[in-house]
DNA sequence: GATGAATGAGTGTTCATTCAT
DNA sequence: GATGAATGAACACTCATTCAT
């Protein structure tokens, strides 16, 4: 596991058969499975490949190692999330900036929540790469534009400083990480999303009475 | 690394000599350089204990296992850390609100400053083994008791719920921690240190509206 | 070397293909040179992959741990020396229970002799794990069924006792084993086997006056 | 633990003084704890100094290494089991042949004081290092004299062969042996008393009946 | 004489990765 | 393309033994 710090390569050869993709799949899959039950311990490449039904050889055939294996697997996950966060901004039909924020913070929270321990390990694994800037970078944008968001109008807030999206954005997720990596019962309670949005709205309201712009 | 989630024994003898006890300091220096240097990959006992310039038969005489000299160390850092937090707040003079905030804030934020890499390795360790309850828990307490750090008179502020003690204590170290993993150059910026400390005040002050008890 | 005392698991891998058949062979019969070389502290996985012409990773692959290569090693000679005992005992043609016996002690005499250092370094070995009663057992059955061994008709001697059965057989195999141990010259002399008859028949003769029924 | 055969060196310096001896007492006593608790695999001289009180430099100054020390607690057991034996020959007023015999058969039977774990691993350690030989000696003296030991006149039995001592005495060591080896319930029953005592008996039978001398 | 801190060679075992079939 | 037997560097850890104090 050398460190490669930019992007590195994950794939070995782009499947282009639907067999090779189901078998890219079940291997993700296995993947997923073994880190579930067993943690980041139990992840090694020839535990994946036997629960996967493949071969040791045909794991390396498409990707170029075990790391590689764990950064598709993240950026899978993290896709499905976004995917979800999406879609929960663009359902609410409430359109107080209050209920967008936690429509966000509820996908965010269940993003995380199925599957957390294998979560966990990619998360751990992810973060000991100091990938963590790439894996986070989606997130970021998302609080980035929390003003269009929030506001019916964009005027309403000025646009972030930097230090301001990275400690919101990180904040956010900051304490979310805690509850799945300390196995909080209250993860997916109504008082702990409660806290999480007022974690948000207190924030962007201090910062919109800085500027004179109370919501 | 046998999992023992229960502040688990480190030390396998306690030195009674003045000579033990400098072998002990050398190898939990000897250890902090090696994750300073090298990360997590290259933790490795033999290598701490080469660098401690003694062998690796009087790092196990020391420490039961590899998983204890890694707890030492981190109780140690943790240690300093919460020291310097607690020097910090008695040593403000301005007791407005905002300023006692502002000094812890600025106390843990230099906490996570020099030898980072280490320190990051150290939590990233810790938090692989589910033992980051037990390394936070002292900061925990600070947040539990935000209201006496804040208020002039505790009455001021209603004890803070468990989830809000959580969502603020995990919140803040979490933006710290990713600054830090990150290498964010604002980290000792005056305007990152004002974000938190927004982010601790808008929180605290949106719960004392609510109650109806506006700081 | 953790203590299963059922029967516990040798194999990791079932060979399927020829070359690893083969390599399995080369692992025990570098084990058994091994032992007969430098006896049981010589015996070293590294040791014996060495010797066997094979990578430590591979002896890892068709054995969980050093002990279930011995346990094999064991088992592959104890089979060895069943199976020249039970051949021993059905190619008598003079039925005498004497000439019978004869040739079972004659079986066990020479099932002991080759190799003998090896041998001895896995009774040893075997010993010391508790795991001599699963080694025996086989013996155990061929005394436990001496009156059939010896009589015509089996109503001729009482069955005997638990305690008897292990008197017998272990005052057999303790006499036997010391003349191997101690590397006695006489081992394969004609007195030494009409002494080691003398002890059978005369305590299977004990019992059957005891009886009432003298053979 | 390189092998020296013959009679090897076991103390490094003789006590001449009451503490000296006490501090000896103390180790071997330690040293047969030990081993009775956790057998052969506990068995080290760390532990053994630490229970016996004493530091590890002392332990080795007065055995030249870990085998010195084993040596030295199986040659006081055997010793004292000697005595016993003696004891038990020369305290039994009923002379019967039998009875004798079965003194003689106990005695060995209760050695060791009841320590059965310890007894084992002794034995394990002696046999695993071809001091076997030296260890029965003394026991191979009885039975060589159990002519003697039998009669009240010497005559009555012929002097036994060398191959007729070897195969009795190590018969019944090695069913007194196994027994112990494999922690056999009955190791103390009367029920196994008397097998014993059949199998000396019946060969020294079979022995005077061929020399036409019945007892 | 006693102490116990220090030593370090040696052991069993894992697992990412390769490559002949 | 797929297989899986083979590899071997690397690691955590033990424990008999020494020797400065």
């Amino acid at each position: 596991m050398a460190s490669k710090r930019q992007a590195p390569e994950t794939k070995r050869r782009i499947p282009r058969q639907a067999r090779a993709a189901e078998t890219v799949a079940a291997i993700l899959e296995a993947a997923a499975q073994i880190l579930e039950a067993g943690g980041l311990a139990a992840f090694t490449t020839n535990a994946v490949a036997e629960r996967a039904g493949v071969s040791i050889g045909t794991l390396y055939q498409y990707f170029v190692d075990k790391n590689a294996l764990l950064l598709a697997l993240a950026r899978q996950e993290m896709g499905a999330a976004l995917v979800e966060v999406g879609r929960a901004l663009s359902g609410v039909d409430d359109p107080t900036p209050e209920s967008r924020v936690r429509a966000m913070v509820r996908a965010m929270v269940h993003a995380f929540r199925g599957r957390s321990r294998a979560r966990k390990a990619v998360v751990q694994a992810i973060l000991a790469q100091g990938l963590g800037i790439e894996m986070v970078a989606p997130i970021n944008g998302f609080i980035a534009n929390i003003g269009s968001v929030i506001g019916q109008d964009a005027q309403r807030l000025p646009p972030l400083e930097p230090e301001q999206i990275f400690v919101l954005s990180r904040a956010l997720l900051g304490a979310i990480r805690a509850a799945v990596m300390e196995e909080q019962p209250f993860l997916q309670s109504r008082g702990f999303e409660n806290e999480l949005v007022r974690l948000v709205m207190s924030y962007i309201d201090s910062i919109a009475h800085e500027a004179g712009r109370p919501l």
